[in-house]
RNA sequence: GCCUGGGUGGUGGAACUGGUAGACACGCAGGACUUAAAAUCCUGUUCCCGUUAAAGGAGUGCGGGUUCGAUUCCCGCCCCAGGUACCA
């Protein structure tokens, strides 16, 4: 029979499933080895060709870890609390349960039609009660932790407890809010129970702080961050404000130097880490206090409210002093003016009266910035004086205070000390508001001109460290400082908490309860805490979050729960540990299970997740670890990136109306009611551009203020870019009466008019776009249609084929033929020209030998290092090879499809039976073993080249040395013929390799 | 702005440690088979010059450099994609 992909593929697949061929188990003689893939969310869009990408690659690495003899952890589930399925709940009034289900099932069909080695029976989802019971069980045990900077590790709230009670918390080094008051044991022992509490949470991993939200009055709910643009939400365009709410918040940063030194001992692609570093983003250098300028403004109050409680800084000897933080200390002899963030406390009272109206309107302008809009324009220059000064701790000197909003808030203290002679930001406001700029370094050029970051050289201006180096000086300044008790050496986190919680109903419940007013856990038995039932999924009139809509849903009848749920992030910060043990009633994992997979060897999955999911996993199982609840500090051992599969949009050009009722485009006359749109091609368009000022075309400015929108690139020929425009309004009915200009007419309501003298192009184009593939982008290719005409081991190999794992590339199905005959031609080298199965049991050529011993090197290394596309091609060359030695013998054949068998699997499967094997031991079947005799060479044809050109190839015997190699090439007359006589200056021999000549 | 990745034929890409640039595949062109088409097979296919063949020249984003030899290493620049929190 000739390749029977369909039938091959769902037999085998059915095989699979009911065999449990890929049920592992948690005990082996064999070595551990646990592959695991990035879980999807299921979107209602089903499962588009990028999702696969990583899937196939990780599928075929665990086969081929079976292959070679490993005990392989290979599971799949679903991510499956999430947004999409709340926002279709909220607008169908469908329980989101039921459609995440239907979304499952979907997704599920999918992947098996691609014949994944999934280990079904391990399947999570993070939307079970039997799943998010121990999310919320991880969650109580973060409420009931601390972190002890002593010995850096979480631990109890006992042990913190103790500690208070014995000696109060003076002593006490712990990651902590910024206000936690300073007492004695006799104090703690005085405070009540819920003054205790108070305390206690502001050392809890898991705690309640205030925190700036996007709140949005007229769809009464929080928004995520990518649900506003440009200060509107993005569904219906209502503005946003920011609003300060109580939230959930994670103590993550307690853990930031583990999180950072963590990085160094995983196998993770450099620059993931490299994102991971900066968002982090230690930076060591000093806390300088500025004392403000005594009657500077005394009337308007108090000065640095924060230093009574946590600064890192002793009690100023004045009680109006401004901190900042500086990587550069050094540079203080520089610094000529300092910046405060608009939103700084002491903003207000250090503006005088005389200045009070710029810094109001500046604070304005500043409010209404976007951040995307302050980072767009870095060019413009903008602050505002506040008219104070402040004192430089070392030189006395007074600073003029600005603020400016390059200046962030979050960061450091919110405060920078300017230096424009070191730093270019600095010396752009300094330039631009005419202040002054002093040079600190004998080596730094013209800074009137331009900043210079050097270190290099000795100091100038620089009162007592004149002449030292950076090292030396930098040391001088912080002693100096720290006598004047002006400042301290310090190392600062860019990383801030990470809020723990959002206003929606599709989420983990909180296992939290309120009693006066504090949280308090729930009963460990009283877990899961279920999601309950609501009559709507929007939040109440009051703003409140959905879950206040339950009705009865009170702890103990009595108090309030939360009502929030929890974020996103939630579930998949723990999941690899559920799928070595999920059915687990009584752990999130046994013991025993956790000590025999330990952690992910290999984690495969896109770097969208750099910085959220992949640092939050790292941290819960840092927690996790410190309460000796598993057994490795970093979670997942190797890390592999796959590349976006972008697909390419269709946009068409829409102008706005112009409020006339007909229009005159080239002299013909369009109806034009108010609400219809003029659609222009793209090729017109171009024109346009070009000659937007010929008079010949002037009329088009009127309607020039063109947008540009998506089109379901279903209505688009993908070749020729052009739209079919009946399919397009069918798909968008509101633009039935809409105007298609073409470059010779245009089209409405199915009728054409041509314009005159024009050579009747009635084609219209749309303008094609790569970007990443996505519902939203309407640019989603969906594999069913590829798996029904060619397989499923075909889309596996093509979609490998496409290019090397790591990087992006549009999907195009431009090359799949090819991957389709070559199973074909793998298929036919075991049958005659009659499809009649005719493998034999003859011994092997030398040849025939070497082809496989090839492909059995190649494809080992290959997978090793994660290169699919360069094995898929040399697949092809041994099929090719073995195809024109007319190969039929079993000790090749049989070898050849254990190799191929992780990248087409079925077809394998299938040809492993005809070969007389026992069906579905190919899995476990063991991979060829290399044999480098086989490849073994006596001779090699040499390229002979001419400085550096190669002219003629020899081939010589690869035991000759060099010295002999040359005489032999000198003596060639077809050598002599390219050397026209010369005798070479110096000839090069590399054994092996190549032979050049100088002439 | 900053960080990261990338730029090689008409297309996807290959070239692993500095050693024959363009493997493999698609597409295209020509041919075989066929009444015809599909399928299959064969041949050619970086560009320029050249009727063919030979010979020659150019060539891995651009400009330099190191080297007997550079897609690979170094310096400067341009462009594309992704990320981003102006991080002091």
């Amino acid at each position: 029979m000739d390749y029977q992909f369909r039938q091959i593929e769902s037999e085998w697949q059915k095989f699979w499933a009911e065999n449990q061929t890929f049920k592992v188990e948690n005990h082996s003689s064999k070595p551990k080895y646990y592959v695991m893939d990035m879980f999807p969310y299921p979107s209602g869009a089903g499962l588009h060709v990028g999702h696969p990408l990583g899937y196939i690659a990780s599928d075929i690495f665990a086969r081929y870890k079976r292959l070679k003899g490993f005990n392989v952890l290979h599971p799949m589930g679903y991510d499956s609390f999430g947004l999409p399925a709340e926002q279709y709940a909220i607008q169908t009034g469908q329980h989101p349960a039921i459609t995440t289900e239907q979304n499952i099932a979907t997704y599920r069909r999918q992947l098996d039609q691609i014949g994944f080695s999934f280990d079904w029976s391990r399947e999570v989802r993070t939307s079970s009660p039997d799943y998010y019971k121990w999310t919320q069980w991880i969650f109580m045990q973060l409420f009931n932790s601390w972190y002890n900077l002593e010995t850096d590790k979480a631990e109890s709230i006992s042990t913190l407890i103790q500690k208070f009670e014995a000696e109060g918390n003076h002593a006490v080094k712990a990651a902590s809010d910024e206000d936690v008051l300073s007492f004695s044991a006799e104090e703690y022992a005085s405070f009540t129970d819920q003054k205790k509490q108070e305390e206690l949470l502001k050392y809890r991993l898991t705690y309640l702080r205030e925190s700036t939200v996007n709140w949005c009055p007229a769809l009464g709910t929080v928004l995520a961050n990518d649900e506003v643009k440009d200060g509107f939400s993005e569904r219906g365009g209502y503005p946003v404000e920011q609003k300060k709410m109580m939230q959930w918040s994670m103590r993550i940063t307690a853990y930031a130097e583990r999180l950072l030194q963590g990085l160094d001992t995983i196998d993770w692609p450099e620059p993931l880490k490299e994102m991971q570093r900066n968002w982090i983003g230690k930076s060591v250098g000093a806390m300088v206090r500025f004392g403000i300028e005594r009657g500077a403004n005394p009337e308007r109050g108090a000065g640095s409210e924060k230093s009574e409680f946590a600064s890192p800084l002793p009690a100023p000897q004045s009680s109006l002093s401004l901190e900042v933080f500086t990587t550069r200390v050094d540079t203080i002899f520089g610094v000529t003016f300092v910046v405060l963030a608009p939103e700084h406390e002491l903003v207000k009272s250090l503006t005088t009266p005389g200045q009070q109206a710029d810094i109001d309107t500046y604070i304005d302008q500043a409010k209404k910035k976007s951040e995307l809009d302050r980072m767009a324009d870095t060019k413009t220059v903008s602050g505002a004086f506040t008219g104070s000064y402040v004192i430089n701790p070392l030189d006395g000197k007074k600073i003029p205070v600005w603020i400016a909003d390059y200046v962030l808030a979050g960061y450091g203290t919110g405060a920078v000390m300017g230096v424009p002679s070191g730093d270019a930001r600095d010396h752009r406001f300094a330039t631009h508001f005419n202040l002054p700029i002093v040079a600190i370094l004998d080596t730094q050029k013209d800074v009137l001109k331009e900043a210079d970051a050097t270190k290099e050289g000795h100091y100038i201006n620089s009162g007592f460290i004149n002449g030292m180096e950076y090292k030396e000086a930098t040391a001088a300044v912080i002693v100096k400082l720290e006598e004047l008790n002006a400042g301290k050496a310090k190392i600062n986190y860019r990383q801030r908490d990470a809020i723990f919680g959002r206003q929606r109903y599709w989420g983990e419940p909180v296992p939290v309860y309120f009693k006066d007013g504090l949280p308090q856990l729930i009963d460990q038995d009283k877990l899961p805490l279920v999601l309950p039932e609501v009559d709507k999924y929007l939040p109440t009139e009051s703003g409140e979050p959905p879950l206040a809509r339950a009705e009865n849903w009170k702890y103990q009848n009595e108090f309030e729960y939360e009502l929030s749920t929890m974020p996103g992030w939630a579930g998949s910060s723990w999941y690899w540990y559920r799928y070595m043990d999920p059915k687990n009633g009584q752990e999130f994992a046994s013991k025993e299970a956790i000590a025999y997979w330990k952690d992910v060897d290999l984690y495969i999955g896109g770097s969208e997740h750099a910085t959220g999911h992949l640092l939050y996993s790292r941290f819960w199982n840092k927690f996790l670890k410190d309460l000796g609840l598993v057994v490795e500090e970093e979670p997942f051992k190797k890390l592999i990136n796959q590349g976006m599969i972008q697909g390419v949009s269709e946009k068409i050009n829409i102008s706005g109306t112009s409020g006339s009722t007909f229009y005159m485009i080239q002299g013909l006359q369009f109806n034009f009611p108010n609400t219809e749109r003029l659609i222009i091609s793209q090729n017109v368009r171009e024109r346009i551009d070009e000659t937007l000022v010929n008079t010949e075309w002037s009329k088009a400015e009127v309607l020039y203020a063109t947008s540009q929108h998506h089109v379901d690139i279903k209505c688009v020929n993908s070749l020729t870019h052009e739209l079919d425009i009946h399919k397009f309004i069918e798909w968008r009915p509101e633009f039935k009466n809409a105007i298609f200009w073409c470059s010779g007419g245009c089209w409405q309501n199915g009728s054409f008019k041509k314009f005159e003298g024009s050579n009747g192009d009635d084609k219209f184009y749309t303008k094609p776009e790569v970007e990443k593939m996505s519902k939203s982008k309407f640019n989603v290719v969906n594999p069913d249609e590829m798996i029904e005409r060619y397989g499923a081991d075909t889309l596996r190999m093509y979609e490998m084929f496409l290019g090397p794992l790591e990087q992006s590339k549009p999907w195009n199905t431009n090359g799949i033929e090819g991957v389709f005959k070559f199973l074909r031609k793998f298929w036919k080298l075991f049958h005659d020209d009659n499809f009649n199965f005719r493998v034999i049991n003859e011994a092997p050529t030398k040849a025939e030998l070497k082809t496989l011993h090839k492909i059995i090197k190649k494809v080992e290394d290959d997978v090793e290092r994660f290169s699919f596309n360069t094995s898929v091609s040399s697949f092809m060359i041994a099929v090719n090879e073995l195809t024109e030695l007319k190969c039929a013998k079993r000790s090749i054949l049989q070898d050849m499809v254990i190799i191929l068998s992780p990248y087409a699997p079925h077809i394998c499967e299938e040809l492993w039976k005809l070969l007389g094997n026992e069906a579905g031991t190919l899995s476990y079947a063991t991979y060829p073993k290399f044999n480098p005799e086989f490849l073994v060479e006596d001779a090699f044809s040499y390229p002979i080249s001419i400085n550096g050109k190669t002219k003629t190839n020899l081939n010589i015997p690869l035991s000759l040395d060099p010295k002999e190699v040359e005489t032999l090439v000198l003596a060639d007359e077809n050598v002599q013929k390219y050397l026209g006589g010369k005798t070479p200056k110096k000839v090069i021999v590399v054994k092996g390799r190549i032979v050049n000549m100088v002439v």
